[in-house]
DNA sequence: TTCAGAAATGAAAGCGTTGTCAATATTTAT
DNA sequence: ATAAATATTGACAACGCTTTCATTTCTGAA
């Protein structure tokens, strides 16, 4: 246990007592202001603290008082462009309110969604363990269009024994607290411009048929289609993949097709950079030939050329709502309402009127 | 400190010890197996875990054990998408030696660096309060070309508390252990790489002169020009920023005189997207009237139109080391010598050899 | 049966804080 | 000067765990 040489040893409340004259209930007093000292003493024991550069040790102070102000985050990707706007909006209101975020990135190196699943398990228990205030969970499992019976169970299980809170994802029962982005309505909205923009041949690509938020998408893609008794045809819509390279795979499988649409609605910004490219390369111009809109608003969607017309899920929003809800329930101790909210339409560059039929 | 209501209350060992009729002692060497224990009581107490879930609390453990499991990372801003690929480095690498990260974004919301150094330094000091067992730090104030005195000495003192270690950054007196990406080499990589393809009259635009990265990597351009002979101007060195927007800024600038290079190496990959888009925009194009190298090999530059060349900091690998010296100075408690990683130039499709004179 | 040695267990100290409660020092009022 | 306040302070338990050391229980050999 012992690490040996450099190290310095840590200075503690009974040194800084000792040497002041003093008990350490007075050093925790000055600490903390938490009772009247005297000015003399506070003093003493005040310069005894800067000339040694005392820290409390915040384990032992978070065991006595049974809270350590951090708030555990458990995400699929943090590499995934979605998420960091959600953390900049929890971070914020969570700073504010005084908790620290530990954060728990779920991803596996080789892609491989089971482990990625075990670990979501592991730093659950994690969290738990290190006794954070609260957990927040985002993507991954609680994003299963249809999440397994032991999941459901494990999640329901934790949040009796911590503050547990979820963004997005599907995990409706079990009376857990949500958040979330309604893609059914930022999904219409997507397709409903298109309609606007006259175009009648739209397609539908990307996500995974198996993840919620898909299927989320597409019914609205389907709702906003039938509203207008536009036709849909099952080649337009396909699912795959998130990826820029999923993006490039679909354009190139609808072109191999002499029909093609003249507008397509992809299931996030990644796919549509891809879409992009592929019709780029191709020689098909867009939005003159092919409008695009994609889904997200990461950061890099305005950075495309041509910039890409997309709808934002209001994720710094939603990581605000988030953590305040969370705070209410850590202090609280209530199980919040679950919060919708709504989503935008962004008009950039990659959407326009079809081309004219000749 | 009661927050009431449904939270369950925490079982401890002693709950588990009264009712297997053992002492905390055992239950201790059952969970840790630590010491031999009698196959018949180890079941019994091994059933009232699971059927309490019992979780041991880690923050008593650790005060015991003087060990947290934890290492801090500061970084300037997650945002970056420089960074993902460092943590993915990192983490791979730590949590096989079983650590977990607690991350640290000191990015501020208005993009006042002044107040991103004093986050900086309350993290530092939470973390040790935490008693994280080690330190990353990445980016912000070890970034400057001057650090300020106040900084170093901040840096040094913290590096006698707790084992820390620094990412790329210029921090190099104190005798802290650093990981680094050899900027320097980079830059003379990428310059070296249009000056092959025939290219004289190349422009570095973008950074900040007074970040030791921006320095490092306009020194390297210098040394490959001068190797070659080749002219410099004054007017084709710009700074001022790391971002999409400034690139296109630059490019519009340098758009304005007559004579315009036949190639950009702009300091970071962001920048030269940014110069892509305003040179798409004057009908410039890339890489046939000119030639665009970036840095950094952000996940984005195989995304753009066309794809970017550009020069890998190898940030995988730089986490990975960072994490493996950690991990030493952690348990052997030396302080480990520095690394410094050799940078790789990565041909795409924005580098051509220069149109032709007429 | 008895005893040495091994195996299994328990009691209690400590890790570094905070908070309670009682004790002491200092005022203020009489 | 003295009693009755009030303002400061200190001793100690508690938080939940691990580990040391001593004790008890068991094993097999004499």
């Amino acid at each position: 246990m012992d690490k040996g040489g450099t190290a310095i040893k840590p200075v503690t409340v009974y040194d800084i007592a000792r040497e002041a004259n003093v008990s350490v209930a007075t050093v925790s007093r000055v600490i903390n202001n938490t009772a009247p000292v005297k000015q003399s003493t506070r003093e003493r024991v005040m310069e005894l603290i800067v000339k040694h550069q005392f820290q409390p040790n915040a384990l032992a102070r978070s065991l006595y008082k049974k809270e350590t102000g951090m708030i555990g985050v458990i995400l699929p990707d943090i590499t995934n462009p979605f998420f960091p706007a959600l953390l900049a909006g929890l971070d914020q209101e969570a700073r504010s309110k005084g908790y620290t975020f530990f954060l728990c990135d779920t991803v596996s190196t080789n892609g491989d969604s089971a482990e990625q699943y075990v670990r979501e398990s592991q730093y659950l228990s994690i969290l738990m363990e290190k006794q954070v205030d609260g957990i927040v969970m985002i993507g991954g499992r609680i994003n299963l269009a249809k999440p397994s019976k032991e999941s459901i169970c494990e999640v329901v299980e934790a949040s009796k024994r911590v503050p547990l809170l979820l963004i997005n994802g599907n995990l409706t029962g079990g009376g857990i607290t949500r958040v979330y982005a309604d893609e059914l309505e930022g999904a219409e909205l997507a397709t409903q411009h298109l309609i606007e923009l006259g175009h009648e041949h739209i397609a539908f690509v990307g996500g995974y048929k198996h993840m919620s938020n898909t299927i989320q998408r597409i019914k609205g893609y389907l709702k906003a289609m039938e509203r207008s008794g536009l036709q849909t045809r099952k080649e337009w819509i396909m699912d795959g993949g998130f990826s820029v390279a999923s993006g490039t795979a679909f354009m190139n499988r609808l072109l191999e097709h002499s029909e093609r649409p003249t507008a397509i609605f992809c299931a996030n910004d990644l796919v549509a950079i891809g879409v992009m490219k592929a019709a780029h390369k191709a020689g098909i111009r867009v939005p003159e030939e092919l409008s695009l809109v994609g889904f997200d608003d990461i950061p890099y969607a305005s950075n495309s050329i041509p910039e890409l017309t997309t709808v934002s899920l209001k994720c710094y929003d939603v990581g605000r709502y988030a953590a305040e809800q969370l705070h209410h329930m850590i202090t609280k101790n209530k199980f919040s309402r679950s919060i919708k909210v709504r989503p935008e339409l962004i008009v950039r560059e990659s959407t326009a009127r079809p081309p004219s039929r000749m």
